[in-house]
DNA sequence: TTGTTTGTTATATATAATGTATAACAGATA
DNA sequence: TATCTGTTATACATTATATATAACAAACAA
């Protein structure tokens, strides 16, 4: 878990730090089904922060599916088959891209830049370490 | 302006729903350059809001430069040329866009069909009314 | 001139979000 | 019996968000 950074002077909220960036290994694999995370006490020690922050991250993200809580084990990556492509999330994904492609539009972008640079970002997660496939 | 809708219930904030909405009308052709805003009063009276709320969203984008201000003309959409893509920008259009596909691919969203629904979300901006041309 | 509308600034207040600090609990494990 | 786990509860401080009034100076209309 030493790849977690936090930015206290960030304007994004510490938990929402937490929970984009295990989303983040879970997508690049760096996080696989399975592998276990550290206890909301020792992450929060390791990153300088409170109990609870760390807590409310691995709250959010169980309640999505993503992560998988056993008394005293401690919390899992979702051995199990991650949540699909939910209504939901459709509508969140639909909503965001809506308000960044509307400003990449305004300042000059082509839609096939700013499609090019959403297939970068999605490539370079898997590229980044650990990879896709074993 | 008949066609902004704030959601009092959604947990992003008003004055970014504003700014939001805002943004995507010059993308969409709603709003042309040169086009005159209601007066911060009267857009708050319309909505239903706080005078406050509203100008506070004026006063991003005309940070950002979007819109101009002039003493009793009032606000107004960038005549002069919209500001381009800015590393600023792109650092954060970056950031959001890989946030957003990490989690697109834990959900077994392909990086192809991420890619369209971006180019997608860019499209219909530009279909939706007023067009990108005259 | 007078009056009105404009953005702007200043205070004050209320509520919610965020983050921290302690403490305690029950279940699981060594 | 200890220890570690997630969990819950309480309290507190700071910031963000939103509203409510009030006042100001500039621009314009009468």
């Amino acid at each position: 878990m030493m790849w977690m950074e936090i930015d206290l002077q960030s304007e994004v909220p510490i938990y929402t730090q937490l929970v984009d960036q295990l989303i983040e290994g879970i997508a690049s694999g760096q996080l696989k089904p399975g592998d276990p995370l550290p206890s909301v006490r020792s992450l929060a020690a390791d990153l300088g922060i409170n109990l609870h922050t760390v807590n409310k991250a691995y709250q959010l993200l169980k309640q999505e599916g993503f992560l998988q809580v056993h008394r005293k084990q401690g919390v899992v990556v979702q051995p199990g088959g991650m949540p699909g492509v939910t209504d939901a999330f459709a509508a969140k994904l639909q909503r965001q891209l809506r308000t960044l492609a509307a400003e990449a539009a305004v300042r000059g972008m082509s839609e096939s830049e700013f499609a090019d640079r959403s297939a970068q970002a999605y490539r370079q997660l898997m590229t980044n370490q650990g990879g896709e496939a074993r």
